[in-house]
DNA sequence: TGTACATCAGTGAACGCGCGTTCACTGATGTAC
DNA sequence: TGTACATCAGTGAACGCGCGTTCACTGATGTAC
């Protein structure tokens, strides 16, 4: 049972486990999942953790990063695939979508993790701000009727609304309610020259 | 030492025990605080805990209810200090101040606690849903230049902003960008007639 | 190319610890007469 | 009003359990000759 893997595997090995850390921080939260378990969720027994990682911390750290550079894709492909304000739609679309909502295991960290994120280590919380400055950026270039400098503190509370909006559809009882929640963000994320509030 | 406590005394202990619950809850998160520490927290030995709650499930849900409830009044009484927008830049001010960023023990449980509110039990989600409502109330009878329908709707954005807002003040690790989240946040919602991104 | 040996990925049991919860006990409070 | 007794708030020790972490062991991989 017990073996000694090839170098290659021994890399897809532990890739796996920050790709099944990923998701279970992200479904469960940081504190609430246990090694075992995200061991297990890996296909391996929870002992041979410290062969790849020093700690849950730095697991913890490698795998926001891995899970926030996923988003920060996402949202630079939906950016890219329509110039200007059309591009934005499409970022704020998926963000605030329905499937986003009810898939948090692969969807953005800083919404699923809020809270446990501010209360990580310095290292994750760098991870954090440097991603949440990408999506600002991403955001920022699809708003060309502003000057760069206002345009990017838009997109900074653009994206905290998103952010804000996905955390709360999740937490709301009432699916109606949940619904408007995105559908109330997105449409003032998108509303072109209207009132602001 | 142990000693029965008059009927007084014994509610008083509860109504304590709920306010260090409160307090421990939205500092440390609630998976992270233990019962013992909390129960010292409010000057007890955590034998003691289960004469005044069944669970900690129990105390999860009425001290999340209590320190909603702190929040909304704080909130009404902002609001109804002055009247239409001043009451709503107010609000504003109030939720997105560095204070309310720094004392996340006495501040919003929405955004100190986000992604374990959504994995916490109906009752608590239920009371998080009752208390978002309320605050969406109070802002937009606050938003006196749009018809009550489109006033809810761009209240629901708002509060959504302020807590994705604070939320991300709290986990970035740079002091400027932190401050900048905050103000940006706070322009964007006071800024009466400007555009909207 | 083949043989001998060191390396080390993964297993499974164990470590101490703190968790939520339970319980025997204490002794002042509250109640019954 | 005073006495006798039941109640029960709070203590402190203990429960089983799962946590993060460590370790002896296995045996294929990788290396040296």
């Amino acid at each position: 049972m017990a073996m000694r893997k090839s170098k290659q595997e021994t890399a897809l090995t532990r890739e796996r486990i920050v790709r099944a850390a990923a998701s279970e921080f992200r479904q469960h939260g940081i504190v609430a999942t246990g090694l075992a378990d995200l061991m297990s969720a890996a296909g391996l027994t929870h002992g041979g953790f410290y062969r790849h990682f020093d700690s849950k911390d730095q697991l913890v750290a490698e795998a926001s990063a891995v899970a926030l550079a996923a988003t920060t894709e996402k949202i630079a492909a939906a950016a890219s695939r329509e110039p200007g304000r059309k591009g934005l739609e499409a970022v704020v679309c998926g963000y605030l979508s329905t499937a986003h909502r009810d898939n948090p295991r692969d969807g953005c960290l800083l919404a699923a993790l809020g809270n446990e994120l501010a209360r990580a280590d310095v290292e994750t919380r760098n991870t954090a701000t440097a991603a949440f400055l990408k999506m600002v950026d991403i955001v920022s270039g699809k708003i060309d009727e502003a000057k760069p400098e206002e345009a990017k503190k838009r997109a900074m509370v653009a994206v905290s609304t998103m952010i804000g909006a996905l955390t709360m559809s999740r937490i709301v009882t009432d699916a109606a309610l949940s619904k408007s929640l995105l559908r109330n963000a997105e449409e003032c994320l998108t509303s072109s020259g209207g009132a602001s509030w």
